[in-house]
DNA sequence: GTCTATAGTCTGATAGAC
DNA sequence: GTCTATCAGACTATAGAC
């Protein structure tokens, strides 16, 4: 992509965040400077600040946006009555969604003690937000006797870990698709959250 | 303890590891200094030089003394003949060991990135044989018709999220015991590998 | 074994020219 | 909107006194 003199204000703020998001997702938060992403985008360090108040809101609306998304599609999900079917495309959409999004996952995942305190508490508030989709699942199947789960809160932090974790080997694993990966983790949280 | 003159050899270079450990697993390695590393002990900067050639191996030494006495704790447990209870013993042994390393279990899974890439190939090395131990218990079950697990790799992998996850929200969670959480994990890890 | 002092470099952020 | 130049402070690591 050449570059060009004169305005960029459409552009270089989205290119800002892209770079930041790589750079971040590669080295972490505090590993990365200002330089380094000024360099990666291509203008002066200094320059960065037309687009951001300063490194720790660059972080915060990296992972502010990624968390709004991802809420803003899980929600948009049809809800199916069925507690399993629910689970299983609950199970897929995570999947499929963080395949897709390996470096904003991650740093969502990762730079939370980067985050100020205030900052942290509006991450931390959506992040709830998202596991309560899955809480609520998985409390009416067993409210109906199709899962067996004596907790459901532990029960939600662990298959939302078992899902997530996806991200941390997929780009590895060349043969393996992506529909065959999110049927496998659809089949074993199914079997994880069953009542046998 | 009272601080007194002279020398420290013995202690200086263990209590050294352990504020590197305690701060890296608060902030992070990139985030942490020398100098604050030295003032939790209660030395000058400098002196920390006598403990470790530099920051990268001081990081490096408790990944892989964290992950040799994982390794050595599982390789020492017995090794029952029914798939089952091996696995239930697995997850029991990953949780329990977990909850009570919590410091040096966020560093081995959170500080990978900052390693150089030799030292990076150490740790992976040590990771990839204890994932090792759980494959093989995976692959005994699925061999005889217990477990239904159409990729071992991926199931290893999926299982040790969910396990490894709890140091996220254990120590927060007062009136949930050790083994109760342990006892719930294992349940759930018998299920996912189970055939129906 | 620990100290002080320091080299040399990098940091986040700002000011002002263009 | 981007640049250059710069501030004040932090960083890792070393040298040499004690």
């Amino acid at each position: 992509m050449a570059r060009t003199a004169g305005s960029h204000a459409e552009t270089t703020g989205p290119r800002v965040r892209a770079a930041a998001q790589r750079l971040i997702a590669r080295h972490g938060y505090a590993a990365v400077s200002m330089r380094q992403i000024a360099a990666e985008v291509g203008v002066q360090a200094g320059a960065l600040y037309l687009y951001t108040p300063d490194k720790q809101t660059l972080l915060f609306d990296l992972m502010r946006l990624h968390m709004e998304e991802l809420l803003a599609a899980c929600e948009a999900l049809p809800e199916p009555c069925d507690p399993r079917a629910a689970l299983a495309q609950f199970a897929r959409f995570h999947i499929g969604y963080h395949i897709d999004r390996p470096e904003a996952v991650f740093i969502a995942y990762m730079e939370l003690r980067n985050l100020s305190p205030e900052n942290f508490a509006v991450i931390e508030g959506l992040r709830r937000r998202y596991e309560e989709r899955l809480e609520a699942i998985l409390r009416a199947g067993t409210a109906v006797g199709v899962f067996a789960l004596p907790d459901l809160r532990l029960a939600t932090r662990a298959i939302i870990a078992m899902l997530t974790g996806v991200t941390h080997w997929f780009r590895d694993m060349g043969p393996m698709g992506r529909d065959e990966v999110a049927d496998q983790y659809a089949e074993m949280v199914l079997k994880t959250a069953s009542a046998r």
